[in-house]
DNA sequence: GACAAATGATACTTATATGGTATCATTATA
DNA sequence: TATAATGATACCATATAAGTATCATTTGTC
């Protein structure tokens, strides 16, 4: 039930690091240098962020990584959405054979209602708010 | 991010039907017809709940097994921690290694926060508060 | 006592998700 | 043109989840 998985917390990480550096772009070398993370594994993760429209990429010499959005407008809820799917902490195990009562099921509404603050709290969680 | 997988999801099945059930002891035969769970499975779901003494286990002819626990006494916290272990949501991949400032690391303070409420509210949260 | 119906214990299999690597193509700059 | 970067993609390793199989043991009923 961990609610971060690694390639989360290596975006979080190196939005951070991106974040606070002065610099415009930043390579995926000096964020391995820096962080001390996998190289082929952080790439990855930073493709995807790339295709999301997180970061802006800059190929060839010099290339590297930038923000595409301000620190305020990366949301902790949105990464996870990104590499792992809607957040669904009460997904039925069975999906439309048996289980009639799904929608009364006191145990889902359980643990819906868990999951709603869940969600409020990590989309009101931002970058920028974890950068101080 | 799962809250509940199978093994949780059958136990609190089952464990519903039994408190709610007139008879005193219910064979996993009953419960599988019931609930339309498979067999092997359940059995060895209830087995664990039997050795953390949540069940009590009748062997032989006519047994099968009866609640240990007033159903207000069986927390939805503890049957996870049954099967999965201790509830952390912001377990640091860097385990020593590396990330020295882990105590005031941002990200591991926000999900933190976010932990204490769902264990909370598990905690809080009985078969028997499930039964209506 | 024999048989059947139940759980106890345990080992095994299979599927899926996670974490990570490898490689070749493409782009851009010095 | 060489080099340093990303793009795209396919692959591999491991852990966890989900489920099965089997044999031993217990116990009630005939």
């Amino acid at each position: 039930m961990k609610l971060l998985t690694r390639n989360i917390d290596y975006a979080v990480r190196a939005l951070l690091y991106i974040a606070r550096s002065k610099k415009k772009v930043i390579s995926v070398s000096e964020l391995v240098e820096e962080l001390n993370l996998p190289k082929p594994f952080l790439r990855s993760v930073l493709q995807t962020l790339h295709k999301r429209k997180v970061l802006k990429a800059y190929k060839g010499y010099g290339g590297g990584f930038s923000l595409a959005l301000s620190p305020r407008k990366i949301y902790l809820g949105e990464l996870i959405r990104i590499f792992k799917g809607n957040i669904r902490l009460n997904e039925c195990i069975f999906k439309r054979k048996l289980c009639p009562n799904r929608n009364n099921c006191p145990l889902r509404r359980k643990i819906k209602e868990i999951e709603n603050y869940v969600i409020s709290k990590l989309k009101s969680t931002t970058i920028s708010s974890l950068l101080d």
